[in-house]
DNA sequence: CTAAACATACCTACCGCGCGGTATCTTTCG
DNA sequence: CGAAAGATACCGCGCGGTAGGTATGTTTAG
């Protein structure tokens, strides 16, 4: 509630932070359409106008929920590369895994509702398709084979799946998935 | 134009017909949230109040719009199958080749834009889920092994990244991941 | 055969509402 | 004292949807 705190200490990081958070649950619980500036300001503790004082427009406030998702992924992505004894296919390992049970993207996490904004948002497009160009870039040397490109488009596609099914958890059939495609990653052809 | 013309030829199913190809076109140009009501009406030369004779709500004629698609689909994967020599994964085959090079479905056709909302949309979501369903029922004598599934997937995800990048004509790259898919319905394992 | 009776197809005009966004004021912090 | 942080009030717009009217078709009773 927007009580008439003025007097409430002024932590601007943390109210920005509110505000991403609370959008991210908006949307897992009431779908990426009920992401209202309104509602998310409510949640958040605050009002319309501290809103638009932390993010421009609306627009602004998706990039940088988008924005803050992509970093996560990007942190655990390369733990689990540095992690992974074998180099080749290492990214495309991590990407996998990263889909099918990662914390910040994977199924049965709110993120993953979430990110479905991507298909639709023509900015989130593009700043989702440079992180792919750039990671493909840094990792040409170990993942650029073409059966790994299908990998990885099949862990899309299992994405896709879950999602547009709407299932809350991840069925025996999708973990079969998994294991297929990691272990399609260590046979070459 | 909505010209004051109760004086035409009252042709239900042509109007019908207009509203959904001129909602798909409106689709292609200005993007899915371009569909509007309004917007539909006028450009099929009809009024709202008229519109919605026929479909009795904006989700109506958006899924009016789909099944529509769905049923040429269809059409098109029967048709495929039936031309196919080889039974074991027939419908796996003429599943990505219409994802690929479809008429109805394809890249580069104005539905694959379309098809974006069903991503979004849960009501579209349920009608697709239940023909994929219906489907693998049908053919799960010659389709139901897993790796058959991962190459769906696979196209499945070849789609998405081909709306995502936005891209209007299809690349080598996605021709060469076509052919791979397609080659890896033939050998088992 | 015809005209009343009904149904279908479509149009004009209107509405309420919820949205994103702005302008301006107050409070607190450095 | 600024300037940042946040509150309050307000606005215009475009959307989906409704109400009620008017033509055109189709059926049926006499």
């Amino acid at each position: 509630m927007p009580a008439s705190a003025y007097t409430r200490a002024k932590q601007p990081e943390q109210v920005r932070r509110a505000l991403l958070d609370h959008a991210a649950a908006i949307a897992m619980d009431h779908g990426v359409s009920g992401i209202t500036v309104q509602a998310v300001a409510a949640a958040a503790g605050v009002t319309k106008g501290g809103l638009f004082h932390h993010f421009g427009s609306k627009q602004a406030l998706i990039e940088g929920l988008f924005a803050d998702l992509l970093a996560r992924v990007d942190a655990e992505i390369d733990a689990a590369i540095e992690a992974d004894p074998k180099p080749r296919g290492s990214f495309t390992r991590a990407y996998v895994n990263a889909v099918f049970t990662g914390k910040a993207f994977g199924f049965a996490t709110p993120w993953a509702t979430l990110s479905m904004v991507v298909v639709t948002d023509p900015s989130l497009r593009r700043l989702w398709n440079d992180w792919m160009k750039a990671r493909l870039k840094r990792h040409r040397t170990n993942d650029a084979a073409p059966e790994l490109h299908v990998v990885r488009l099949a862990a899309d596609g299992a994405w896709l799946s879950y999602i547009t099914t709407g299932q809350t958890r991840m069925g025996a059939d999708l973990r079969a998935v998994h294991d297929r495609l990691i272990a399609q990653t260590y046979r070459r052809g």
